[in-house]
DNA sequence: GTGATGACGGAAA
DNA sequence: CTTTCCGCCATCA
């Protein structure tokens, strides 16, 4: 259990995503796009809104579930996948998220 | 120690 | 549009 400050700042950054928004894994890390599944599936927090986090291109990892609770807050979809045009938090606001 | 796996990403064919 | 391949980090067998 060492170097837990990327987990650490994916989980931080994942709790302050704002509603109706969602980024991508990559966006979380880019330097491990395969970090940011590995935190969500290990964390047992009901309190993060893990849904808000997507593929790059927009599609789903957890499916229908996650896409009901997407659609209920507001996120645009373009047809089975997220419009991250418009619902994708850019990098620059992302950071000042952090 | 090696090798496989996962809520991934991007490039190439 | 699809599939394949490689790279990325942490964990597990």
């Amino acid at each position: 259990m060492a170097d837990r400050e990327r987990q650490q700042r994916i989980e931080e950054l994942v709790r302050r995503l704002p509603e109706g928004f969602v980024v991508s894994y990559g966006d979380l890390c880019p330097e491990a796009p395969r970090l940011p599944g590995w935190v969500l599936s290990a964390s047992d927090d009901e309190t993060l809104p893990w849904f808000r986090v997507v593929r790059a291109d927009g599609s789903l990892a957890k499916g229908e579930r996650q896409r009901r609770l997407l659609r209920a807050e507001g996120v645009p979809f373009k047809g089975e996948r997220v419009d991250m045009d418009v619902a994708r938090i850019p990098g620059e606001a992302l950071r000042d998220l952090a």
